[in-house]
DNA sequence: TAATTTGTTTACCGATCAGTCAACAATGAT
DNA sequence: ATCATTGTTGACTGATCGGTAAACAAATTA
C-alpha cells in the first residue's frame, strides 16, 4: 500500500546506542547519528521523534543489551551471593574507554535533563536492588545488606567512570 | 601606563569553575561563561587565551579549592588510616546535584579531549596515592594498599557521581 | 494506467556555537 | 594637552546545532 522501509529501525537505534555511548548525548550530533544510522534526517525524526526520543529508546536497547545480563548474573545465577557479585565484577571490560552508558548518562546529561535523570535514577535503583537480592543469604539484616548494595552500586559506577579516564 | 583592570582575574576564574561545575566542559557556552564572570568576550580571550584554557585553569582552581583538602585530610591529619578515610567520606556533602567537577570531568570531556583526560588522571593518581598513604599503618602487603586505594577511588567517584542522579 | 499512501531525500530555518577584531576608553609619561 | 599603551566593548564571522517541510519515489489499490 505505500513505500517500504529502506533500512532495519532496530540496526538503525543500535546504531544510535554506539554514537551516544562514544559521545554522550549533547555531543552526539543530528549529523553523526544519521550517518552512523544509515538514514537520513526525515526518516529518523519520522522514526523517533527527536533526539531525545532518539536518545530514551536508545538507552533502553542498551539496558536490555548491558545492564539486564548483569542484573540476572546477580539474581539468577548460580552460587552464593559473594560469588554472583564476583562474577558481575569479572564482567567489566578491562580497558574500555566507552565506559558504561548508564554511568556516563549519570555523570552528564542526568545532571541537567528531568527525563534522562528519571530514567537513570531507575536503572541505578535496579541495579541497587539486585545487589541486594544477591547479598540475601550472606547477610540477614536488612538495613546492612542495603547500605553494602549501595556501596556496590556506586563501587561499579566508579569503576566504570574511572576507565575513561585512563591515560 | 595603561589601563588598569576593571576585574579581578581571580574572582572570575571562581566563577569559571562554578559555571563548568554545574553545565559541564561542552555544554558551557561562551555566552554563559561572560555573563557569570562579569567581563566581555574580547577580555575574556585575552585573559584566559581559549575556553578550554579556561576550563584547564578552572580545574586547577577546583583542584586548589576542593581536591587539596581532601588529601591533606588522608595524608596529613591525626588519627588511624581508617580515621582519616572515614573523615574523607565524610566531607562529601549530601545531596549535590553537581557533583564533584574531577568526576564529572572524568565521565565527561576527558572521555574524547586528550588534555582534559591528562589533568584528571594526574588528579585520580594523586587521590590513589593519598588513599594508599593513609593506608601505611593498617596495611603492611603493598599488593593489598594499592588494590584497597584503587577501591575507595572507585568508591569515591562512584559516590560522586551517583548523586547527580538522584531523582 | 491513475490515484493513494507512506517512506526518502535534501534544502532550508532560526538559534547558537567558539572565536576575532576594530573602535573605544582609561591610565601614565612627556 | 598630547601620545603611547593596554584593557573593554560589542558587532561580526563561518560553522554547526536541532528541527521542519516540500518535492520525490516506491509500493498497493482500483
Amino acid at each position: 500500500m505505500a513505500r517500504p522501509y529502506s533500512y532495519n529501525p532496530e540496526t538503525a537505534l543500535e546504531a544510535a546506542m554506539h554514537v551516544f555511548w562514544r559521545d554522550g548525548y549533547d555531543l552526539a550530533s543530528l549529523s553523526d547519528l544519521q550517518n552512523s544510522m544509515g538514514i537520513q534526517r526525515g526518516s529518523l525524526y519520522k522514526e523517533f521523534g527527536s533526539k531525545k526520543n532518539l536518545f530514551l529508546m536508545a538507552f533502553d536497547r542498551y539496558v536490555k543489551e548491558f545492564v539486564d545480563p548483569g542484573i540476572d548474573l546477580l539474581t539468577q545465577s548460580d552460587g552464593t551471593g559473594k560469588e554472583r557479585i564476583g562474577r558481575f565484577f569479572d564482567m567489566i571490560p578491562e580497558e574500555e574507554r566507552r565506559g558504561c552508558l548508564l554511568c556516563n548518562s549519570a555523570a552528564g546529561a542526568a545532571g541537567t535533563d528531568d527525563d534522562i535523570r528519571r530514567v537513570v535514577s531507575l536503572q541505578m535503583e535496579r541495579l541497587r536492588k539486585a545487589f541486594e537480592q544477591a547479598l540475601i543469604k550472606e547477610n540477614t539484616d536488612p538495613g546492612e545488606r542495603r547500605s553494602e548494595a549501595e556501596r556496590l552500586t556506586q563501587l561499579y559506577i566508579g569503576k566504570r567512570v574511572e576507565s575513561r579516564a585512563v591515560v
